[in-house]
DNA sequence: AAAGCTAATCTAAACGTTTCGAACGAGTCA
DNA sequence: TGACTCGTTCGAAACGTTTAGATTAGCTTT
């Protein structure tokens, strides 16, 4: 064997750098030159190379690729629920941002269990990814553990998580649902019953907070029995709204933490007999596009969807770049509350209004 | 140098299996072997390698591994619109079972831009994707033969694509939209306006051809003027509507050939003044989990999209595992119609019943 | 005791890239 | 005419696996 260039026979798998390079009679470090543009190449070259490119149909191995570089400019994504609106939202922004930027993005949803989502982290880098942009399913000791092995740039949405110091976007939960209680209150609401997302994701949490402190500013004592759990789902909300709303003392008016709980609170309301916003008032976390069209049009806290997915992929790429050496970054957007009319003034304020003749 | 198995200063990176070799004072092969299991190890040698795993905390690289085995473990997944309900339940499902049979989604939206979606298609299979799932933006010549180019499984859900011969689900989409339409005419409406989805695909295609069927059946001459392009969006079905709606002899009826659309629609109904039902009826394709307690209850046509998720993952997966070495599989999903109170009889009908005493 | 098994382990060649440093030819300068 | 540059091109060693085939040691057989 003279030369190690032996003309191998074609096998029928995908054409390769060395089918190029033989077909165009030069070397495989010249056929990378031209593909990447990484080093200058005689026009002579460069055409007979191109030619031969298209004429076997090649195209270069990303998987090859990234096992010698090290990256696989793939972005992982793991979310909750890909049900939910708002992660949908999101999800879609990022995609389109990291796309743009020549990323893919790898999706996984967790279903809300931790387990689950720890197992898909791992598989994410296991795949190398370059980095991580997560939804966090709820307070979880493993994330830290398994993120701490790695160095990819890592970034929390709409969650945080304790002892996970990454950079996050996530919203001021606690103002955005103090304002909305508040509204309620202003509207004369006292018993104003409240839907929580499960305890052991901050948002949960903070929201319940904004609850409480729009109560003790109001001097309002606070009743257990109007704070029930819906852990973030449909179903779970309906068996709260129900035990809230058979109550001897039900509330006026019922808040619910997220978008998708609030249909089944709706579903409760509507099962009970009783109308929204005739005879209960509600309000809810998270908008939806149809809320001003279909009745009862909800009054929400919109969370700016399109600056949270830009947020955190604009942050990613940047520690990718290498822009960011500095610590974690948190940003924290406001959400806003969208008054349309599914809370009305309680019979009290309506009341004291004709009183002084402003009705 | 005696041995080639010199001691590396054990860098930075992360741990590879020639980490663990040495630490077991075994071959790389022997690692393999146990971590696999495709080679039976003795005791000895499997207990020192699995301590050295946990010591070093290795991880297997799945990069290296799929580059070694020619398959990723991975599938494509494009669609539309993740923003879009449909979509986004049918993804969910598939992310599901594919997940639970060990395989990662790697997902794509494409913005109903072919360019987009064909661009999409190339990274994907230069990632080596194993399968591929598309739900295409419309009819493409290109994605023939982008597709034909390589020999991965794929499935087309939703929307089939002339000339590419694969396995697809779809809805019987012409069927169901011929019960709808045929529905509003029962109930005695007569011009009924049609918001048509994108004529370049086959579900805009369908669905048209089955409000034409429905109107012919009935006997009913059919008014180019009652037919207007939503494509599929929200906005442009606003415009749609409008027009519809402004006409002098406008229709008593509307049906929308998605759940996007209808959105528009509803906005041009609230927008010129009227109110649905009352003076006129909505019906449309796609269903909404708050459908049934939000007002107007819509009428739609919902589709299976658990089924239709499940069915497609199950044929990558039958591809996958060699089940299926025969010629390309279409399954015809039937969709089913949700009557709620969107749609009321025609005033026509209306003074029939009472004319005989019925109401 | 030689030959033949079997079972466990290892060596080394892939997989398809990228990239460093060497090699080569052609100019330029002293 | 050497000794230098430059500008191109190439050879070969990675990257971290998998796996076919070689090797070894320990048993049976006869």
């Amino acid at each position: 064997m003279t030369k190690s260039k032996r003309t191998r026979p074609r096998k029928s798998t995908a054409p390769t750098m060395l089918h190029v390079a033989e077909a165009a009679r030069v070397s495989v470090a010249t056929v990378s030159a031209v593909v990447n543009g990484t080093a200058v190449v005689s026009p002579a070259l460069t055409a007979r190379i191109e030619a031969a490119i298209k004429d076997i149909g090649y195209k270069r191995n990303a998987i090859a690729r990234s096992l010698k570089l090290g990256k696989t400019r793939t972005i992982g994504l793991t979310v909750a629920d890909i049900t939910n609106p708002f992660f949908t939202d999101v999800v879609s922004v990022i995609q389109e941002v990291l796309h743009r930027a020549g990323y893919a993005v790898m999706l996984c949803c967790n279903d809300e269990d931790i387990e689950t989502q720890d197992d898909q982290i791992q598989l994410l880098l296991d795949r190398m990814v370059d980095g991580l942009i997560i939804a966090p399913a709820g307070d979880d000791a493993n994330l830290k553990r398994i993120l701490e092995g790695t160095n990819v740039p890592v970034v929390l949405i709409d969650r945080i998580c304790d002892g996970v110091d990454t950079d996050a976007v996530v919203l001021d939960n606690q103002r955005a649902v103090f304002d909305a209680t508040t509204y309620m209150l202003h509207l004369g609401h006292r018993r104003i019953g409240y839907i929580s997302g499960s305890l052991d994701t901050s948002t949960g949490r903070d929201r319940l907070a904004g609850y409480h402190e729009a109560l003790d500013s109001a001097g309002i004592a606070f009743d257990d029995e109007l704070v029930r759990l819906g852990n973030f789902r449909e179903a779970d909300a309906y068996k709260a709204a129900m035990q809230l709303l058979t109550q001897p003392d039900r509330p006026t008016a019922i808040f619910s933490a997220n978008n998708l709980m609030v249909i089944g609170v709706m579903k409760a309301i509507r099962d009970i007999g009783l109308s929204c916003p005739e005879d209960i008032s509600v309000a809810c976390f998270d908008d939806f596009p149809w809320a001003d069209v279909f009745r009862p049009q909800l009054t929400t806290v919109a969370q700016p969807v399109r600056a949270i997915g830009e947020q955190a992929a604009q942050l990613v790429l940047d520690r990718l770049a290498g822009k960011t050496e500095n610590g974690p970054r948190r940003l924290v957007l406001q959400g806003r509350l969208m008054v349309r009319n599914s809370c009305r003034p309680h019979a009290s304020l309506v009341q004291g209004a004709r009183e002084h003749g402003a009705l």
